[in-house]
DNA sequence: TTATTTCATTGACTAAAATCAATGGTTTTT
DNA sequence: AAAAACCATTGATTTTAGTCAATGAAATAA
């Protein structure tokens, strides 16, 4: 259980037997089924969830009640409304799973506690928050310069999986397109090889 | 010296006098005239800069030369490439003043040993990044989902000062846009008010 | 298994943004 | 003070993306 948790765990700082041991106790399992909620907006978002299986979503709803797709999460990334969590504050974005999932799920105590008693932790999240600050800096870099083939390109070459995993029109919605939009994008791509 | 560094960073977390001593002792001022480069992409970023006096702003260069803005930084704000500080590889961002400016420089030994040594500063640098963070994913989903028009009204609520000191083909380069479509966004804003 | 929903693609048309070009007003340089 | 460079705006035109509608295929639910 956690495998792939303490697999990037151990990629970022790599812990001991024991420091792992009293990690795990701050940790709790959780499945969810395809199209289950894990935070929904209006709600005070009580938990990071890191993937063990499976692919998530996070999302804001528009007045026309048309989905914002910001982030996706596959195994080992992990997805959380950081700003309701931090603040307690109720949500904006919705999280839900698009295939079943097994989450490992950090409470906000548990986060609290962990960031007191283990150094590594802290260290850790610092690296997390890093990486996730970075990409989403390269992603904006790429919406304010690149043509849509190429931030398409980028996509695929940065997430091939997703690509299978997720439907083309959610895709879209991440890319801030409409998906017939896409659908053009992706022929022109494809007849220009 | 350092009035505004210190200033900010107490609103975060609040340092005794000792503290703040010690702090010093790591930063350098430095200032920098209009159109000087604090960091030219190709090089290695040195230093995070924050801002007590004038504007920066940082961009990449496309194929055609052409200028993307990915961020400002006015007074009280921080500034560096991130990546380039971190990894110690070269820069893909330029960093030059669009004011005259005066900045606090912190090197990279410098935050490190800060790191080690002042356990306020390594939760201030958390701070920073989370609010960095949760600032640039408020910017991408204001651009996913909303109008020209509300993205720049944001943009003028959020920083009201910025639309008087960046010039506007600055401001339409940060948005993504061509300087003719802001003007027009603009004028249609202040037509339909 | 069948019915239903979801999905990607395509076409015709509309709306939005980029491009090209020109103008007048600033600001900056010399 | 004059010249040069920079800047915002506007108009006309082209390109790009969105909208609306229809189709067939695939996945899901009954």
């Amino acid at each position: 259980m956690y495998e792939l948790f303490f697999q990037k765990f151990n990629e970022k700082v790599s812990l001991n037997a024991e420091e792992e041991e009293i990690i795990k106790t701050y940790l709790t399992p959780k499945k969810l089924r395809r199209k289950q909620y894990l935070l929904q907006a209006g709600d005070v978002c009580k938990v990071i969830a890191f993937v063990e299986k499976g692919v998530l979503r996070e999302y804001s709803l528009g007045e026309n009640g048309n989905e914002h797709i910001i982030q996706f999460a596959l195994e080992g990334w992990t997805i959380s409304d950081l700003y309701s969590f931090l603040t307690g504050e109720s949500a904006t974005y919705n999280i839900d799973a698009l295939e079943d999932a097994e989450l490992v799920l950090i409470s906000k105590s548990a986060h609290e506690e962990l960031l007191q008693k283990v150094p590594k932790y802290e260290i850790y999240t610092r690296m997390q928050l890093t990486g996730a600050y970075l990409a989403m800096q390269k992603r904006l870099t790429s919406m304010i310069s690149l043509s849509l083939e190429e931030r398409y390109g980028n996509l695929t070459s940065i997430y091939p999986n997703i690509v299978q995993r997720v439907p083309q029109h959610m895709i879209a919605s991440y890319m801030g397109l409409k998906p017939e939009t896409l659908s053009r994008v992706r022929r022109k791509i494809s007849t220009s090889k």
